[in-house]
DNA sequence: ATTGATGCAAAGCTTTTGCATTATA
DNA sequence: TATAATGCAAAAGCTTTGCATCAAT
């Protein structure tokens, strides 16, 4: 199914593109071009870090795959699911200490709001929305209680 | 009051930290640092791409402003409000041509909704939330168009 | 007078690109 | 077999850093 997405597209399955959508497929977080490229290069070690960044390219493209950043220099890489898939989640960002804490323990209401907010800005916007990425910043649990040690 | 807000954090109040800051207060948009390097160079000609960067770096630890990146290598800066704030706004991202849509007309539900769900983090992660950055994916209505053009 | 801030240029890192070679369709 | 894809190394681009100088407190 992933080479039939690729083919579809017009690019060919190769088994440098396949290792590396195996790697994000099989693996939770956010991931850099490099963590990628080590991952890749333990089951297929002829791969280049280049192919490694144009084989993304190719799936942000292609809509299976998606690209962020949050802080650091480096690019970050996700499988693209929808809001409905079981990887999707949110962002907690702590602005003291920058960890960052994935959520997906949303609430009924939450989702069924966001769905009606997306409904709203397609008829105002004529915009087809198909995703969406939320960030909260804010102080996370440990900071807020050093702070409260310091005063 | 800039002044005072580098000062608490125990720094120096400069002309050129100012002049950054007067950029950034006097523009809408999403400025990246040499953007910023060029409107402050026209009242302040001394001031160097370095010092931008570094004036930056405190702005956004400061918590003054705020740094993200959609798309294009370089980091974007904005003057950072929180959701109550005039310039706060969302942004509707279209995946086929990368035009970015702010957009500040907010429904009463969405503005609940947030509120609730922020509430609702605050209880569950002990996460106190002091601002947020949505980003929805999708088509524009341009591209949407052009699509059902070649259908 | 101290010590932090600045400008310049050089260094650092991630990402992209050129090109000869390899492998897919 | 034609042509896209790859790997390597070099180049590019944004950001950071070292250091001598300057300026805010």
């Amino acid at each position: 199914m992933v080479d039939s997405k690729l083919k579809n597209c017009g690019y060919r399955a190769t088994a440098g593109r396949k290792a590396v959508l195996d790697v994000l497929t099989n693996t939770e977080g956010h991931l850099s071009a490099e963590d990628i490229y080590l991952k890749v290069h333990l089951t297929y070690p002829s791969i280049g870090l280049a192919s490694v960044y144009r084989t993304l390219e190719i799936l942000v493209n292609v809509g299976t795959v998606y690209k962020f950043d949050f802080k650091d220099r480096k690019a970050r890489y996700e499988l693209a699911e929808g809001p409905g898939g079981k990887r999707h989640h949110h962002h907690l960002i702590c602005t003291a200490c920058s960890q960052v804490i994935d959520y997906k323990d949303f609430s009924p209401e939450e989702l069924g709001l966001l769905k009606r907010v997306e409904e709203g800005l397609y008829k105002r916007y004529d915009f087809k929305i198909t995703n969406h990425f939320i960030q909260f910043y804010g102080i996370c649990a440990e900071c807020n209680n050093r702070k409260e040690d310091i005063r």
